[in-house]
DNA sequence: AAAATTCATTCGCTAATCAAATCATATTTT
DNA sequence: AAAATATGATTTGATTAGCGAATGAATTTT
């Protein structure tokens, strides 16, 4: 492997890990745990939405989000309503608790990366900007073909 | 908050995610968890460790570092021996198995984005880094970070 | 109207994780 | 040397996350 594709991954890799180590400091000043707090944020940022969504967003199954809505909805930092037209759905959205929550506990990762960022010539904003969007991309492109490969070829399963 | 700080934002987010999906499908292939590949993969790496050691640099505690050798060590992956000079203490090291495994599941995000990024132009790949690098040292700035897992080949857990 | 679909939830299970307690071994103090 | 302290690993007991399958309710399609 090249020495830059090498460098690429080690910074690749420290930020995963900042972000992580992130993850879990905010969950424990808040008291919730990272999975629901990263819930609590996707409900807060969309408004309301449904726990079919929120899987989707949060990444993790159905069932995994209707438990952790159960959690959120418990501490009253979010409310569930029957859809109105659709009685299926079931709307979540937070409660004026759960949003003072989020105020009360800002993320200090971006907290610290924004003001870092606003503060870079713009030259450099642009080409962070560029430089993150390339990276995405590749390795979302990376992800699809991936996966079926992956789950025939299973080295050792029990 | 200003525009490109916002798509910043998101494509960082994007990268995250996209990391997350592949440790999960990586976990899959392997039929081991993420944690476990983690450990093993630091344990590949040093040769041999005590637990304590692989609790630091896993970033766990002491308790779920011994629960993850144990499973390890049911799947034949790795190996206990008791410490000669110092009894109290347990090296950790991988079978030849263990090894193999390693060896058979090569992280997919690893290799696609290495394939991509060995592609680019010249300056792009020097952009990137650059970028990387950059962005990197901005999320470490608040936190001290030991970042253990830098040289292994982890995979990152959510 | 019947069948198929869609959403949310429940259920049973495994894994991760932590803190506190426990056990064995070293080291230090008296 | 004996007692106290420290260290390292493990066990124990509990909570949370997460999945897949099954269930139930409501809507859409045939």
């Amino acid at each position: 492997m090249e020495n830059r594709t090498q460098t690429s991954l080690i910074a690749l890799r420290r930020i995963l890990r900042a972000t992580e180590l992130n993850a879990r400091t905010l969950a424990r000043a808040t008291g919730l745990t990272t999975p629901q707090l990263i819930v609590l944020e996707i409900v807060a940022a969309a408004g309301r939405l449904t726990p079919k969504d929120i899987a989707a967003r949060a990444g993790v199954g159905q069932a995994t989000a209707t438990s952790l809505v159960d959690k959120l909805e418990a501490r009253g930092l979010v409310t569930r309503t029957r859809g109105e037209q659709d009685r299926r759905v079931v709307w979540v959205a937070p409660t004026q608790a759960g949003l003072e929550m989020l105020k009360a506990a800002p993320d200090p990762l971006q907290r610290t990366f924004s003001q870092q960022f606003e503060a870079l010539p713009d030259w450099e904003q642009a080409m962070i900007v560029a430089a993150l969007e390339r990276v995405g991309a590749m390795l979302n492109a990376g992800a699809i073909d991936a996966s079926p490969l992956l789950d025939v070829g299973a080295v050792d399963r029990k």
